[in-house]
DNA sequence: CTGAAAGCGCTAACAC
DNA sequence: GTGTTAGCGCTTTCAG
């Protein structure tokens, strides 16, 4: 490949190499290159510096350098599973790019929910100095908070620990639920139905508040009769199919968008069309699917990204964080043609 | 900015402190942490700095020992999109979990697809002395290898690049075209279409010819009028439902799961059944939909989790690699209920 | 068996 | 303006 040995980790040229090759001192050479605001240097040095940095192709050992400054650049994330829900990736993907943003590197752990592997990754981001750590599951859940966690700066990110006193951003779940319920609303339904997930959750609750709520501030009773339960996928949304059309309802809002997918295969079955026979609202956005259902399907995003960025900006101290409540955002509906 | 936190993101005991507390010398104390092969250190000793070390809630500071080591820790990763396909998280799980497995920390960056953001993100890297990088990409192809990259080693994951001479590893979509058409010959079926798709790309190219392969291994005449060609999702396979029935086929292998999961659509549509009156073989296992069609979808599965593993490995040098020609990783076929 | 000392590559006072 | 010189926390000869 190339003449000096590169890849094995180490690149052989330093900073002294470009002092010397410039015929300075290294400390000009750390001053021109780091651009050091209350340093003077003649211009001719500067050039010659940034001429020999060129010519050797110097690169600067990061980890010297935040060794000796005794600050590191350095964020953790550590997930309870990167990918065994498709969109959690882009949690990651939004921690990334803020943290890019500031100047800082992601350090990123998969635990599988294991607790040894757990706080192993803690460990090792420790020993890394890490800035902080965001911790975030791949759903919104409240959990207890890995002691090791304490040691550090932390934030939890779609998931909480009340009286943890550490920070946390989560998904807004009831203004989700109401904005999916004003879709249909608006849409001129009056009799609308929800299924329900069976799993006690933030989402179960946070869902229903938003639909009752969005129900009464439209002038609607809410009838307990119109909320099903089913198991949060395909299936859960296809047995509630013969429910929905029994309720008399004209539209319902599904707990996700994998049970809205169950459901158009069981309209679909009984000769039911959406939205002309049945409106239907899903949640979570999730790429693979509502897009390209048929019709394409009209749901309210789950802001991974945003939460994953929003985590870093609060360890970051660059957006104000309580540790008493978790900060909420916003689950923006995305209408497209099933209602 | 945060001199207020001093036990937070910095941690104050050295090994000098654990030194003086255990009243031994740092090396001493360096060699039992490493539990140095070659050093005879008095069990009164070594039990001193135990103590020592658990007193303290001494961690060692990993920056400082790569310094001097001179050699790091750190494997880059640097992917085009983290995200935007749901499955290419697996991709990091992967390699996070054998990096690890190894005692190396995975550096994440996504690019979107950005050159100077992709330059940036390798500079970086580089800068943190890691001993090499990851290439990838979210779908299989050949790419033109970033000059940057020269600079260390690296290893191409789900990409490639012919002449580079950098190693790299994709799925084997020839044989992953193969088993599934198999697995539709296995079910007695003779006379089987094939939906591929529009764009031009080594799955496109890759599965027919295992599609051709099994035929031909089975004695049947390859037939052109059966291939059809889509655009590459769940609109591309509805609307080649017509031309599926017309072709008297009794079975389909789709390009993709999304495209089977179109088809389901039209098929369901016109009446036909899966798998009584058509059967389907989809490819790429998405777990959001081919588990969770009616009925559940056949296919091919793209080993995202073992391309991720094996890059690390062949970077790491644990697993032979030639630059000459891509590592194969084969595509488990996954049998469920479309057939 | 254990300690002193010389760095690793860089930054940050403080001289000159 | 620019160079000298201490470290940062740890590893690693090399004496004793």
């Amino acid at each position: 490949m190339s003449t000096l040995e590169p890849g094995r980790g180490t690149h052989v040229v330093t900073m002294r190499d470009v002092a010397k090759a410039a015929g300075v001192s290294v400390a000009t050479v750390s001053n021109v290159i780091n651009d050091k605001p209350g340093a003077r240097i003649g211009d001719e040095a500067r050039q010659r510096v940034h001429n020999a940095v060129a010519e050797l192709a110097y690169r600067p050992n990061m980890l010297a350098k935040t060794l000796s400054q005794g600050t590191s650049r350095f964020i953790g994330l550590v997930a309870d599973a990167i990918a065994t829900t498709p969109f959690a990736g882009q949690i990651i993907h939004g921690a990334q790019d803020e943290a890019w943003k500031n100047g800082y590197v992601l350090l990123v752990a998969n635990t599988d929910g294991n607790q040894a592997a757990e706080d192993e990754a803690i460990a090792m981001m420790l020993e890394h100095q890490v800035q902080g750590i965001l911790y975030s599951t791949w759903y919104h859940r409240e959990i207890t908070v890995p002691p090791m966690l304490q040691q550090t700066d932390a934030v939890l990110v779609d998931c909480f620990a009340s009286g943890s006193g550490l920070a946390s951003v989560v998904p807004d779940e009831e203004q989700g639920g109401r904005s999916a319920t004003e879709g249909l609303l608006a849409a001129g339904h009056r009799r609308i139905a929800f299924i329900n997930t069976t799993t006690p959750s933030p989402a179960q609750s946070g869902r229903l508040a938003g639909y009752r709520a969005a129900l009464d501030a439209a002038g609607i009773d809410f009838d307990e009769s119109l909320v099903f339960l089913a198991t949060p996928e395909q299936e859960g949304g296809f047995v509630s199919t013969t429910d929905i059309i029994a309720s008399g309802a004209s539209a319902v809002f599904c707990h996700n968008d994998r049970v809205a997918m169950g459901l158009y295969d069981g309209l679909r079955e009984k000769g039911l069309r959406i939205p002309e026979d049945m409106a239907v609202m899903g949640f979570d956005n999730q790429d693979v699917i509502a897009a390209h259902l048929r019709p394409p399907l009209s749901t309210v995003a789950l802001p991974h990204y945003e939460l994953g960025a929003a985590g870093v900006r609060m360890l970051l101290g660059l957006e104000s964080s309580s540790g008493a409540v978790p900060t909420l955002i916003a689950c923006p509906p995305i209408l497209r043609h099933s209602i």
